[in-house]
DNA sequence: TCAAAGTTGACTAAATCACTCGGGAATGTA
DNA sequence: TACATTCCCGAGTGATTTAGTCAACTTTGA
């Protein structure tokens, strides 16, 4: 059971991105440096964050991204849904046929790992982008 | 974020094996006929939970495995560290000498996962196979 | 003696992950 | 206007992991 590093990624980016937005837009590079994270997989991250409007970008010279609304409104499962950081630990019943075994009926542990995923998503459903920016931000590291 | 089929079928099996220890030994045979889980792969399972003394087993003709305690007392926890499914969302720090980004501190959101790692861990601490079990048990199916 | 069961290590096809690549298009500044 | 800098986007790819399979045992009850 482990995180990609996609969606694991696209948190550290964002917070990075939340600390530096009231500075003007945020380039790739800059967060890409800051946080060791290769470019190119940041483009590709922010492409799904831009399409899920988490961010905005501002192209050419100077330009870069910022988020699209405040960090404070920003849930940390919005960020995972974005980037395809689904929380469902199993899927069960495929086109809606059969029971996860095969057999017409649930199998045993099945509202078990229902009661997991929501669980899970509870604990993103209450972070927000700004907790983490909050212990991270500008004033300490200038 | 996805369990491994190891973890789930671990569960899934152990929990069958609770319904009908009580006839005697249950042979891998008979769990890989009522749960639909590959005969060869249970093998595999049920060495790794034989190893972390979950399970003991009872060779030759009708021969099979036992829970090598209640029910009452396994914690799901302990099955899925038996079979070798961490819920460790990420690996920072390798080796103790870095950050998980590669610098000397610690990530942005380096918190985050630790908090995430340990709310998980809790939801399978406080969940005993004996839940399972009862949900399904055998007086309902015969 | 034989069939049913567990024991064990090695192997593998398929899927997924974690990127990379290449070629655009937009825009501020010199 | 040139051009460096930035975002845009689809396609490709190598490594790793997953989800098993296989073969050849050993043990034991009837």
């Amino acid at each position: 059971m482990k995180l990609s590093s996609k969606g694991r990624y696209a948190v550290m980016a964002l917070t990075d991105l939340a600390i530096y937005d009231q500075l003007g837009p945020v380039s790739l590079r800059q967060i890409s440096l800051r946080q060791n994270i290769s470019l190119m997989y940041l483009e590709q991250i922010f492409l799904k964050l831009k399409k899920n409007n988490i961010v905005r970008s501002i192209r050419g010279n100077k330009g870069g991204y910022r988020l699209s609304k405040n960090a404070s409104d920003i849930k940390i499962s919005e960020i995972f849904f974005a980037v395809d950081e689904n929380v469902k630990t199993i899927k069960c019943i495929k086109h809606l046929k059969k029971g996860c075994n095969g057999k017409s009926v649930k199998c045993n542990t099945h509202k078990l790992w229902d009661e997991l995923d929501e669980y899970i998503n509870k604990f993103f459903e209450k972070k927000y982008l700004s907790d983490l920016a909050h212990q991270n931000d500008l004033e300490k590291r200038i």
